[in-house]
DNA sequence: CCCTGAATTAATCAAACGTTTAATAAATAA
DNA sequence: TTATTTATTAAACGTTTGATTAATTCAGGG
């Protein structure tokens, strides 16, 4: 009776993580505001105060499922980084392997919630509203920030501002590809398989590290222009 | 008195746009199931039940916003491929800005809508639930499938799945910068300015283009490593 | 055994939701 | 003018929302 004994394991991790894990589904699916507290309890198969006795309101619940997953997130990444600089300054190549890889693989985390975490992180890393920069504030600014910083160092000829202006477009390319909406399969009748994570990881990195360069001698040629005059 | 001039300026648009304003922005702000009709309703100015006269319902409201601006979009961007294919063939950088101005101004055209919208369609860009896929699929693969074309007519090194990623990664990063978040401008201390136009379409072309060639190289180096085997 | 604190439950709250209705006002056609 | 469509309104519909309460079950230590 194997749906027995998964359906038991279900219950053996606690409500606090079914909780998580069904909430972030929802966030995902439905989008903060659309996303019911009922329909999650329902779906982690909990009381409905259950989640309020735990998280207090919506929002917390909200920052609870960004928590779990960024540390995960930075967690991976921060090492892949301190590893990289232990010895000889790495190519930019290996450096954007190391920040997107954590990325790229979460999304394409089968078995766990890793696939919907990835449309949340998209959704809320474009959004505007306070929710959503609160989040990538606390969250994601912090490893932005060591990251922009390494892209300095290998590239020493880019300034702050191109290497930030890198580093976001980078992310943004990865982040696109985490959310797998089907499109590229549809628009490329079927030839693009965004699930070969590993085909995926070099695509990005290719189109990022090529793209980072570019914004490098854009600001040379700049420069160059504002000499001659 | 101005500013009752404007109001009734506001006022003289008739329900139907103000309604679609309104509803824009509501969507692009709290997401989907976070707008309310009510209060789109009385941001418009407008009885809720006008909503309904007009729209039918809350699906359809949010089809009409984005077939308004799509349209918009997509004939700028068919102008300019048009134009563009008439004579000569023309470079990359040529085609790629020629896709993506069009999406980047509307984000930072300011006064009307553009910037609202600009969030909206990142975020449905984004996911995978049914609403969005339909969005995306009525209204923008057509367009796509044409860019795609264009793409390999121009780089013919380039086979269809390159082609399809390196749109949709360029398209990512155009979609990115429309939706001003902030986070460019707090982690460069200020130094990157989203709101400047110009250099920000020079920048995601410049980007992309790069990134696109670094794909056909990436194809072609496969391609030789398959061959010596 | 009882006690104590944590976990869980069903029931309930006021508020907000999308949608509908019936009546009215304004504009247009005859 | 009258007749007819179009636009707008206030009110209400039933449902669902996030949140709270008070009562209950449960585990472990004394």
């Amino acid at each position: 009776m194997p749906q027995a004994q998964t359906a038991q394991q279900g219950k053996q991790k606690d409500s606090r993580t079914a909780i998580l894990d069904a909430a972030e589904q929802a966030f995902a699916e439905y989008g903060f505001g659309g996303a019911s507290i009922r329909a999650i309890a329902r779906e982690a198969d909990v009381n409905q105060a259950m989640i309020h006795y735990y998280y207090q309101n919506k929002d917390q619940l909200f920052t609870a499922v960004v928590a779990r997953r960024s540390g995960e997130i930075n967690e991976r990444r921060n090492r892949a980084l301190d590893s990289l600089f232990d010895g000889a300054t790495p190519t930019l190549e290996m450096l954007v392997e190391a920040i997107l890889r954590p990325t790229i693989e979460l999304g394409h985390d089968k078995g766990r919630g890793g696939a919907a975490y990835a449309r949340l992180i998209v959704t809320f890393n474009n959004s505007a509203d306070e929710r959503s920069q609160n989040a990538a504030k606390d969250h994601y600014d912090p490893i932005a920030r060591r990251s922009i910083d390494a892209i300095m160092k290998v590239m020493p000829e880019l300034g702050k501002a191109e290497a930030v202006r890198g580093y976001l477009f980078a992310i943004s390319v990865a982040l696109s590809v985490m959310a797998k909406t089907g499109r590229a399969a549809r628009l490329s009748d079927g030839l693009c398989d965004d699930s070969d994570t590993e085909e995926t990881v070099t695509s990005v990195v290719a189109f990022a590290c090529a793209g980072i360069r570019a914004l490098a001698n854009n600001k040379q040629k700049e420069a160059g222009q504002a000499g001659e005059k």
